[in-house]
DNA sequence: CGTAACTTTGATTAGTATCAAAAATGGTGG
DNA sequence: CCACCATTTTTGATACTAATCAAAGTTACG
């Protein structure tokens, strides 16, 4: 079973979402959530099967993919500790995706079966599922026009930035300063490049002195530089607690 | 207010994403939809602005989009009629893109609280629009993987067998021959390439006999291969009803 | 401490963008 | 109903970004 503070982190993160009472809060932590540990490169959801697991990410990084016919990979999303890792598949017959671990990852799972009773029953637990469901999809968003619409260097600036604040979000990160989680080879999966590509614009933006690496470590030195040329507004990411639902309920 | 066809043309498509009883398609009926016409181009819903209504796409088409900063348009969504059109932002802060009207429109509002009132309280409701929402999302991420692994040929070849089926679904389109309602300019928006270059492959895709146009006519005439050419699998359109939700309820 | 994975560099090419302009189409007011 | 103007589609010539191919360094780790 997950340990006291994996069980009230997660009763924490959907709290922000939305106000839940002691008998909501109570739900989720009856859940019976189950640790496990997910060696890198593991698949917790696998494209074509029906979703069976819910999982939330307790420590580690994890992507969700989808191969082409030509055999390229595309990254659609990289998740960082305390979100959920598939709220997506959940309602869905089978998953269209895939979602693999990109370090060894913590996680705390319970049956998708488990989750979608909660949510029926316990309609604000439901509604702020819902709510981290919409962010992902904002993001999603985001890369669509990333992907689409920004050169390479934008493009990589704007990868930079999100990680920063995100990872800063999930407290790993102070100071513009991180650990990247991926490879080279994975940054182009997530932005629509080559690795040689992708290589060639760190080193630029390095050149450019906008950032700073050491191994994987990256120190964005000039932020608001970097963030002006990678087009970065936070606006996507809902940072922000209490949105319309929490003026609603506080009528 | 919305006429009864407008009406259980909600309820029908709602009860497709998991059962509801009579109370639930009640509350549906009950809410006081009110039918407007939205003339080509205007904006339903505008970046950084908070969600004030949510509206029913009854006819016509409307499209999801954000500006970059340096003034170049990505389309992230098309919607068609019997979609709703701003589930996505309704739990958040402000919306992140804008929603515009691609045709002239007829659409039934209502406002974006009375929709969270009635997730909340009809929670078989509220899963099902979530569910909507979950199909949404999974249309992001296709898009994010057409923009950022498949050149221009598939790009285009996918985006006109996704229309053809979803057009299809509405009603709109039968036998793989439908109205396209974008201009080259607005494809080109959809798949991050230019209106010069979209028309270019539109002309090689005739000439390889795998489409038919006239005027903004559609007739794919060899499917398969253009679905080949695509990378076409439609997986990620969930158009079958009835996922985990219909067998955990059958229990 | 050896080997596989990852990062870096160089040379060349391919795929789209850009720029420019003509042709076709669609709507509108006189 | 026609003439006109704006929008959309089409074509051509050229430029440029990022891909590809190849291989040398570097790092991580069993």
């Amino acid at each position: 079973m997950t340990p006291p503070e994996g069980m009230e982190r997660i009763v924490r993160r959907l709290a922000l979402r939305g106000p839940l009472d002691e008998a909501d809060k109570d739900a989720i932590r009856a859940l019976g959530f189950v640790n496990r540990t997910i060696e890198p490169a593991a698949y917790l959801v696998r494209e074509g099967e029906p979703p069976t697991i819910c999982t939330l990410l307790l420590s580690g990084f994890a992507y969700r993919h989808k191969v082409t016919g030509e055999g390229e990979r595309q990254i659609m999303s990289v998740h960082m500790p305390g979100e959920f890792l598939d709220l997506q598949n959940i309602f869905l017959e089978v998953a269209d995706h895939n979602v693999q671990a990109l370090t060894r990852c913590e996680v705390a799972a319970v049956s998708a079966a488990t989750i979608r009773e909660l949510a029926e029953a316990y309609p604000r637990v439901g509604r702020a599922m819902w709510i981290e469901t919409l962010i992902d999809s904002a993001i999603f968003r985001e890369w669509i026009v990333n992907v689409g619409r920004r050169d390479s260097i934008s493009r990589i600036s704007h990868l930079l930035c999100e990680f920063a604040l995100r990872l800063e979000a999930a407290g790993l990160a102070r100071d513009h300063r991180y650990e990247m989680p991926m490879t080279q080879e994975q940054i182009a999966d997530c932005t629509g490049l080559t690795p040689v590509h992708v290589n060639r614009v760190l080193k630029e933006l390095g050149r450019m002195g906008l950032i700073e690496r050491e191994k994987r470590a990256v120190t964005i030195v000039q932020w608001d530089r970097l963030r002006h040329l990678g087009d970065f507004n936070t606006r996507y990411l809902h940072l922000e607690e209490g949105g319309p639902t929490n003026i609603a309920s506080a009528r």
